[in-house]
RNA sequence: GUGCUCGUAGCUCAGUUGGAUAGAGCAGCCGCCUUCUAAGCGGCCGGUCGUGGGUUCGACUCCCGCCGAGCACGCCA
């Protein structure tokens, strides 16, 4: 017996036939196949209710006549039982719970069914997350882009998109100037110590000399004046403020990179705002010529007239200035040539933004333009998408910072994660290697901190506890890693092989209450992946995990699985091995690394 | 002022896009380790879903009013 990788698709299309052979108007009947509260059974729909209404008729009676002419395929795999006044329950049988636990045994088999059945196989998909400006060390107010971002393009990439991972950095600016005459100033003064701190903490450096050229230019006009000249020499390509400008490109990106290592972030591009430089041209030439924008006090802008906050009748006009009236580039500038060059270079079929939502008004306005350019300019407009993410607070309900009011360095956060985890560690398993601990400490400590930040939906400003955070129970990291642990032990101590094909083969039929809930949960990964997919909220597929590791939780208490019955441990041990592959994908596609103890 | 988002248990959050008796975790209380990891499991307690109307077979969900909170609003990104 084959199974279909989405139960729920497979009824859908059962009912529709159905509908069909009952004589229904199919052009108003949609089935409406969702995942049920347990006590209903595995999947309800709902569609038979919307029917009846529409078609003045008893709905009680419309379900019983659907299910009359359920074909046998569908009656093959589940019970069927009509409640309420007018739902249609599916239970699962066992054997249709074991067909799916045999069809998608392994990594592959799982990857492979969800991308044949995803709706954006074969796309090109561009996430843009991260994006954390040069000069500068990565904060807290990074953490969420880089974390989200990653657990996006994961889900994506699983369903069989094709994802390019680019990290949009900011790495143009006025700013560049009063690095570059502090840099020169420490050179003159103390060229030794420039270079010793230089060598040491390079990023630490860069940042410290911005702020000594920031405070210089705001307390001296002399400063600023001497700022703004070496930022336009670095804009007519000067070759020594070239030089110091791409060096401070360089040790960011590969400061950023031993934080995104512990993510597990790995870009394919980095292509920042400088890299759209000479591409800006290009886009006013456009907009201009289609009529798209216009001049406004001196700068160029595009209104929004249907939109009554974009509009120009708006009280407060607030248009979008793609070009300043100084004639410089903007970030409208730029993200409307990362568009297009995404769209012509990257052959992309979307263009996501992992960015903070208080940006909303910015993408609005952005894919607005973008739709009207590409329109009047005859090209295919791509999907655009901003993912938006709430704000990091503390407990006291106001933006994290640290004590002295400053922002929080995203290495000592994870440091910190890091170090509370340890302890627990050195707690909970002392008797472990000390290099085992350490190990242990780092993936206990890091997935906290990306777990605790996808498990809820990204629009909401997020509260930052610590203790919540590495906490050991509820919806937590250490809950799920726990789990897997307590898995790879089961096989370490019966010495058995997930997937070995012995053991699945002396499988006898699932006979408890919690080995049936754990296989109807195991099959809901299919659900929660697509769900996942379809919203781009990675938090639907924590709850899903979450709620796997707990009913795995329960059967682990009420089902031993080292029993002397043959088939019965065969069964069990096969559970198991499908727990553990939908637990450690499910945590793979969040960015986790799992572990085999803890 | 204009607009966007939000208000669910003492706390932190879900709620499958209008479905069934609104769910978890934490905190509090009661149980469970001579058996595969107790970083675990089982149970109890806890809600007029901010508020008042409306729409309909059905509303936490959609519409309107009010109260409260956060955020964004011309040349930073």
């Amino acid at each position: 017996m084959s199974a279909p990788f989405h139960y729920a698709t497979a009824l859908d299309s059962s009912l529709k036939t159905a509908a069909a052979t009952a004589g229904f108007d199919l052009a108003l009947f949609a089935p409406e196949v969702r995942v049920a509260a347990a006590q209903h059974g595995d999947f309800q729909a709902n569609g038979v209710l919307a029917y009846a209404k529409q078609t003045k008729q008893n709905p009680r009676a419309a379900a019983q006549t659907l299910v009359a002419a359920l074909p046998a395929e569908l009656t093959a795999l589940a019970d069927v039982a009509i409640a309420g006044p007018g739902f249609l329950n599916f239970t699962l049988k066992p054997a249709a719970l074991e067909a799916w636990l045999a069809a998608y045994a392994t990594p592959s088999a799982l990857a492979a069914a969800a991308a044949s059945a995803s709706p954006i196989a074969g796309q090109t998909w561009v996430v843009d997350y991260s994006s954390p400006n040069t000069a500068k060390q990565m904060h807290v107010g990074h953490l969420r882009s880089a974390v989200i971002g990653e657990a996006v393009a994961r889900i994506a990439a699983f369903a069989g998109a094709r994802v390019i991972r680019d990290n949009h950095i900011g790495d143009w600016g006025t700013s560049f100037g009063k690095i570059i005459w502090a840099y020169k100033q420490a050179l003159a003064t103390d060229r030794a110590a420039l270079e010793a701190a230089l060598d040491a903490t390079p990023l630490e450096e860069f940042e410290r000399l911005y702020k000594v050229g920031n405070t210089a230019a705001d307390a001296d006009p002399a400063v600023l004046e001497a700022s703004r000249a070496e930022l336009v020499k670095l804009q007519s390509g000067d070759a020594e403020n070239t030089a110091i400008w791409r060096r401070i490109g360089e040790v960011s990106v590969s400061a950023f990179q031993k934080i995104y290592d512990l993510f597990g972030i790995r870009f394919d591009h980095t292509l920042g705002e400088s890299f759209y430089n000479d591409k800006v041209g290009r886009v006013y030439d456009e907009i201009q010529a289609c009529g798209v924008a216009e001049e406004s006090q001196g700068a160029l802008v595009v209104f929004h007239d249907e939109h009554p906050r974009f509009s120009r009748h708006a009280e407060r006009p607030n248009p979008f200035i793609v070009r300043k009236a100084d004639g410089a580039a903007n970030y409208a500038s730029t993200d409307l040539a990362t568009i297009l060059y995404r769209a012509e270079h990257f052959a992309a079929d979307a263009s996501l933004y992992v960015v903070d939502k208080r940006q909303g008004d910015h993408f609005e306005q952005l894919f607005l333009t973008a739709q009207k350019w590409f329109e009047k300019t005859g090209r295919k407009l791509i999907r655009l998408e901003h993912l938006g993410f709430g704000t990091v607070l503390g407990e006291d309900g106001r933006p994290l910072k640290t004590r002295s009011g400053e922002n929080i360095k995203l290495k000592d956060l994870l440091q910190e994660a890091t170090d509370r985890a340890r302890r627990l560690v050195d707690e909970k398993s002392g008797e472990l290697p000390e290099a085992e601990r350490a190990a242990i400490a780092e993936i206990v400590g890091i997935g906290s901190v990306q777990y605790a930040d996808l498990a809820q939906n990204r629009s909401s400003d997020y509260t930052f506890s610590w203790d919540k955070m590495i906490s050991l129970e509820g919806n937590t990291a250490a809950y799920l890693l726990y789990a897997v642990a307590r898995l790879h032990s089961i096989f370490r101590k019966l010495e058995a092989r997930p997937g070995d094909a012995n053991t699945e083969a002396a499988a006898t039929a699932l006979e408890t209450a919690t080995e049936l809930a754990l296989a109807r949960k195991l099959v809901q990964f299919a659900d929660a992946q697509s769900q996942a997919v379809a919203t781009l909220r990675p938090h639907v597929l924590c709850l899903y995990l979450y709620e796997l590791a707990g009913v795995f939780s329960a059967f682990y208490g009420a089902d031993k699985v080292g029993v002397d019955d043959a088939g019965v441990r065969a069964r069990r041990l096969r559970l198991c091995a499908r727990t553990l592959l939908v637990l450690e994908t499910g945590l793979q596609l969040l960015g986790l690394r799992t572990l085999n103890r803890m």
